[in-house]
DNA sequence: TGTACATCAGTGAACGCGCGTTCACTGATGTAC
DNA sequence: TGTACATCAGTGAACGCGCGTTCACTGATGTAC
């Protein structure tokens, strides 16, 4: 047995722990659980502008005091929404994972593109928020999208570099740059692809069009 | 040579009306523009989830009243900075036309990367919360956004296609998506670089490898 | 099985604070003659 | 050149409101024996 064993054992429940400090049973879970439902809701049908522990409370059809018993504040519980949506990022490495060459690697890149593109439309308005926090310099919050996005990240940034190894790309792309600049473009274009449908394009092309860009920055063109 | 010209004339006054309606004189306009300088500063120092009309008044040195005698709401002022913005997009446009074949092509890319993340860097806070408000689904946002976007996309799109119709990439990639694809890259990319360069990569070694991709995908693969 | 007590979970009500917004007003600048 | 008046620009002070936050309390659940 490893150190880092039962890791994983307390998935749905990171830091299951009241601001008291006490450890949380089933009913405070259930109840931390609704404010952050909450939260989640209002984050997506107004805007991260105009959220409030007040707000939140009433969607969760609570109090204000309880809403602090379980965070400190409002970017707590958003912090605790976008650790959970990072934790499905690791199903992304079983598509990554395998053979890049020829047909089977069109094909890989298409499921990353719409798995990404999935997880965006399913958690949209919190990883908006993780983001600005981020890039408005936030450090827990460069943590958790730092954390959700490496895994990811160096997995193709392996793969990209076999690609170049074998001078099927040129060597002047750096793979950890190449693979962040990747899901750069699949997180900013999973932010508003929606726009792009009023352009006329529907989202096969979307996804057809990016996984072709995806294969053709890790394995290099191919004919077809 | 840059043959640019007098790109800073209408500089300062899209629209140069207060909420009155009538004409501003220059004394007037020169406050509206403190109070705009204000609103970009506090963006940058502080997050735009703490802005207000208030903080902004103080921050301009004047009142929370003249502030209403130029702008509806914070989210006006936001919106005219971004359009200020907007107004230096078309400089990108003369690095773009030309030719785009072998290292002519190359430089051109290279170019136009830094040309994008210079942009973001001056106005990072700004098009951050442009892009929210846009991705949150506010019209007014995303046609800033739009039309800063539209004449940059417009002209890599057809030099897309021609490189598509040419055999040099693949028919599948839609050169209107490919062109958002780039933008959406460069976009989220200059939006967090930062955070990269902790990472041992200097920003020179992210112009170079984000050239050869945005390369790469214009004009197909070329040895080098 | 029932009773007593400890701990867990939730909340009503209150407080102060800072913000958004407006109005009636003052001061500055321009213009006619 | 000076005076009278119109328009432009800016603001002090006030109002109400809703939010963040806390505290002392009640009610619910578990546990010992």
């Amino acid at each position: 047995m490893s150190a880092r064993g039962p890791k994983r054992a307390k998935r749905a429940s990171p830091s299951a722990v009241a601001q008291t400090g006490r450890k949380l049973g089933p009913r405070a879970l259930a109840t931390r659980q609704r404010l952050l439902d909450a939260t989640a809701r209002l984050l997506k049908e107004r805007s991260v502008l105009d959220i409030s522990v007040v707000e939140i409370a009433r969607q969760a059809e609570t109090s204000p005091a309880t809403f602090y018993h379980y965070f400190k504040d409002v970017d707590s519980a958003v912090l605790l929404l976008a650790e959970q949506a990072a934790a499905e990022m690791p199903a992304l490495l079983d598509i990554i994972d395998g053979s890049w060459r020829g047909r089977q690697g069109l094909e890989r890149s298409r499921a990353l593109v719409s798995a990404f593109i999935e997880h965006w439309d399913e958690h949209h308005a919190v990883l908006l928020m993780r983001n600005l926090a981020a890039d408005n310099g936030d450090p827990r919050f460069q943590k958790v999208r730092r954390m959700a996005l490496k895994p990811v990240l160096d997995r193709l940034a392996e793969v990209i570099a076999q690609a170049r190894d074998a001078g099927r790309i040129s060597p002047s792309i750096h793979p950890h740059v190449a693979a962040a600049a990747l899901a750069a473009m699949l997180e900013r274009l999973s932010a508003h692809y929606r726009e792009l449908q009023t352009f006329r394009v529907t989202r096969e092309e979307l996804i057809e069009s990016c996984a072709r860009m995806v294969y053709q920055t890790i394995a290099g063109r191919s004919a077809s």
